[in-house]
DNA sequence: AATAAACTCAACCGCCAAGCC
DNA sequence: CGGCTTGGCGGTTGAGTTTAT
């Protein structure tokens, strides 16, 4: 089994895409709908492979993508998300309107977990800290004294000796694994440009309803999630008619600010389910939560 | 002003599940 | 049933940019 990396084939360009590239790629979403990446760049003239097409229309090009100015609001449901699903970048992102995995990822990354542990709490448990972490603006001043490691060497020094990234004193927490969800929201989907931009719905969107991972954040008594909203460019179904013909474009802060009261509201009721109960209670229901959106 | 360190984020890598044949 | 292809995900890298000294 296994294959070659899709792009290990001679002479496909690598690295920052070109204005004439997104062009190119974008034209031919346009006219051709999403889909058959494997194919795509051949046809639209591309010397990319299909994963590097993929990834630029989903994380970039997609005319529904926000960039950058991260609310305070997206910024503590990025927090709260994360405190429940964990590392699940796509479902976190599939409840922020217009914002990709891999932006979220990297927000992360750069920014709430050294905020979370300036605050005094692990950003991978999203417990306490027995103390806080010394300021970031400090260690950076203590850093460059002590630190004459250029960057090179800072990789180079995470790897053990065969080459593996070794994650220094960072203990590994062990999530449920995501459990894939067989797409046939996909196989409905409309591949038109169109559709692309009035639904604005993605393929991870997609596959977020089906996961529940679209839906809003209630329970019936068996805990299982009650309600999916399908609204400004996620996929959110109010009540339980998931009649994707209501799909809407985000046309407004406003319609972006309920979305978010609403996403906000739901993942509230879901903690405060849990609120009542003792800690390894709450970490029980959590997962199985968790568990629930992914099944 | 020059230099080094730190930061950001687009892009790549490797893995995996689903689907097809 | 098993091998192969495809799409998708999370982790990681590194070039470019910003900030501090």
């Amino acid at each position: 089994m296994g294959r070659a990396p899709c792009c290990s084939k001679v002479g496909l360009h690598r690295g920052p895409w070109t204005p004439r590239e997104d062009t190119l790629l974008t034209k031919y979403i346009e006219a051709h709908g999403e889909g058959h990446w494997r194919s795509m760049p051949k046809k639209a003239g591309l010397l990319r492979c299909g994963k590097s097409c993929r990834l630029r229309w989903m994380n970039y090009l997609r005319p529904d993508i926000k960039r950058g100015n991260i609310t305070p609001d997206e910024d503590d449901l990025i927090v709260r998300l994360h405190s429940l699903l964990g590392n699940r970048w796509s479902l976190i992102a599939g409840r922020l309107p217009g914002r990709t995995d891999n932006e979220i990822k990297n927000y992360w990354n750069t920014h709430l977990s050294k905020k979370l542990r300036s605050q005094g709490t692990d950003p991978s448990t999203h417990k306490k800290l027995s103390e806080p972490v010394v300021k970031e603006n400090k260690r950076r001043k203590n850093q460059k004294t002590k630190n004459n490691m250029n960057k090179k060497e800072m990789v180079v020094k995470n790897k053990n000796k065969t080459g593996q990234h070794v994650e220094p004193l960072k203990p590994k927490v062990h999530l449920p694994k995501p459990t894939r969800v067989t797409s046939f929201l996909s196989l409905q989907r409309n591949d038109s440009f169109t559709s692309s931009t009035t639904t604005t719905t993605t393929t991870t969107s997609s596959q977020d309803l089906k996961a529940g991972g679209g839906g809003a954040f209630g329970f019936n008594e068996n805990d299982q999630v009650l309600v999916n909203t399908r609204a400004n460019g996620v996929v959110f179904c109010v009540g339980d008619d998931q009649d994707q013909d209501q799909d809407q474009v985000p046309n407004s802060a406003d319609d972006h600010d309920h979305t978010l009261e609403n996403i906000y509201e739901e993942y509230l009721q879901a903690l405060l389910k849990t609120d009542h109960h003792h800690d390894h209670q709450n970490q029980l229901e959590l997962d199985s939560f968790a568990e629930s959106l992914l099944i």
